[in-house]
DNA sequence: TAAGGTTACGGCGATCGTAACGATC
DNA sequence: GATCGTTACGATCGCCGTAACCTTA
């Protein structure tokens, strides 16, 4: 049993049990791959996959049980190269954020300034996706952290931090109806809305709140961005529902923005990264400029 | 970075540092040894032993949080290797239990046997050794199981699980004073007492027991061993006190037992074995079976 | 027949062992 | 000077790559 071995069954389980693919990605001939495997299985004494003719088409029940313990082992080997690394030079590295399109527009900028003010050497890399796409990321380590809002509570392998709390609010054109006047959900249904994507943003929580009233609104356009949102509202399109922190009380002048908290529960948004991962210090700095910058946020 | 680096950490770890001891352990040649830590340092870049002159003394801080990934390495690796190995035959293999004398010799025989009629395949191995030398030989992997009293529930790295609950008692030749009457500390302290060693089979709790009561015994005999006890005790040299179920009452007819629940607080005779270390389905059926003859254990 | 996997074989590089040397008690 | 660690060098063994072959959609 060696190390590039154990890698192997990793990237194995990254490309549908494919030898050539797995070849690929590892920068090795496919028959190299082939004989490590079986050389692994060999030793084990007992297969770990199964098979279709030649072909992987799963793992036996003997390889998922060693799975775990495949992961374990991989993890605290890229711990100890990012240990040694950070050891030896913690102002220099490189940072994958996985976020959507609100935080990293509306939440990380003030934070993300911050970071690079004291760590300039580090590289940033963002990286938007939808909530359960960024989960993926961290788990295939295409991102160090992941920083949203839903989904992300559901996982078991990961450490999950509270970031904050912030509630929906509509935006509408000035002159709008919804401008004045009390909203209710009664009043918000009788208009045409524009807001996220199912997955997106707390949306989920806007469901909870119709669900809890036996109501449904007339959602005309879903958008996992806000700003598309805005862009239709000021076309006239209908009601924007968003994340009340995405309101930019200068870019967003000419529309009016009325809180929502007394309809749609509140949401919270989360840092997340993989549990047992070693994170750089650079990295655990990072995860407190989030958490200075939103107890800073602007209650809303 | 391969496995037999990663071994090798361990193995100086268990060896003081020393090269040409590990070199030994390992198999192989200390030039070999002296190569492989040099390839690895410089492949982390930085070193992970502190050193005087040539010699190792100890780690460096990095060698220290890196020695956790190690251990986290070689625990997955063992596991995967046992996990093969009792997937294809889970009737045969090996098991090493550690333990204190009084419980090989008081509790474990029936456990044992009725084990061994379900598992004739498995090589029993015992080893006596003090609760603290048992907790070392779990973390060395001498022993995968260790069954004591003492210290065991001190140790985070340990699954702990308790096993069965019991009472010193007094044994006394026959005629002797104490074989009749109410028996208190006071009377007890009036006699020369041979009981357990420290460390050893519930000494603890005979010691909370005198400290709350502020007394002391004549301990003139302590022994790791019940059954010296009770040889000492069968040539007149005073009282024994021992755990209560180590008095057998074919062999122990010609002493007379006395329970003492009143006045020391009860043991608790703990199962031990290493946290995140995988137990072959036959040693967690000795486990159970443990456990059943805890429970049929009569109540002295 | 293309794509994916296995088997055979030759070459290269990693790692070991021998051996001589260096340091430290 | 004995013990422990390092360095140099040759030999071996493991692992990769090429290439031919096998199997299945």
């Amino acid at each position: 049993m060696n190390l590039s071995q154990i890698e192997l069954l990793r990237v194995l389980q990254e490309n549908n049990f494919s030898l050539s693919k797995a070849a690929e990605k590892m920068h090795i001939v496919q028959s190299a791959v082939s004989r490590q495997l079986q050389l692994f299985e060999a030793e084990l004494g007992s297969p770990i996959y199964e098979r279709q003719g030649k072909k992987l088409i799963g793992l036996t029940s003997l390889g998922r049980r060693i799975m775990e313990e495949v992961a374990t082992i991989n993890m605290a080997k890229n711990n100890i190269q990012t240990i040694a690394a950070d050891f030896i030079d913690s102002n220099q590295g490189v940072l994958h954020i996985a976020t959507t399109h609100t935080q990293a527009k509306y939440f990380l900028p003030k934070p993300i300034l911050r970071f690079r003010g004291k760590y300039p050497g580090i590289r940033i890399y963002m990286v938007e996706a939808s909530p359960e796409q960024l989960i993926n990321k961290l788990h295939t380590r295409k991102a160090d952290i992941a920083i949203c809002t839903e989904k992300v509570g559901e996982d078991v392998g990961l450490v999950v931090k509270p970031c904050y709390e912030w509630h929906h609010a509509v935006v509408v054109p000035k002159n709008h109806p919804l401008s004045e006047g009390e909203i209710s959900l009664d009043r918000l249904a009788s208009f045409p809305i524009l807001t996220y994507s199912f997955g997106f943003t707390g949306r989920s929580n806007i469901e909870t709140a119709l669900k809890n009233n036996d109501m449904e609104l007339d959602i005309i356009l879903a958008a996992a961005d806000t700003d598309v949102i805005k862009t239709y509202v000021r076309l006239g399109m209908g009601v924007g529902i968003i994340a009340g922190m995405a309101y930019d009380s200068v870019m967003d002048h000419d529309l009016v923005v009325r809180d929502l908290s007394h309809l749609i529960p509140s949401s919270k948004t989360k840092i997340a990264y993989l549990k047992n991962n070693y994170l750089p210090v650079y990295t655990q700095h990072f995860i407190d400029e989030l958490l200075i910058a939103a107890k800073e946020l602007p209650v809303i």
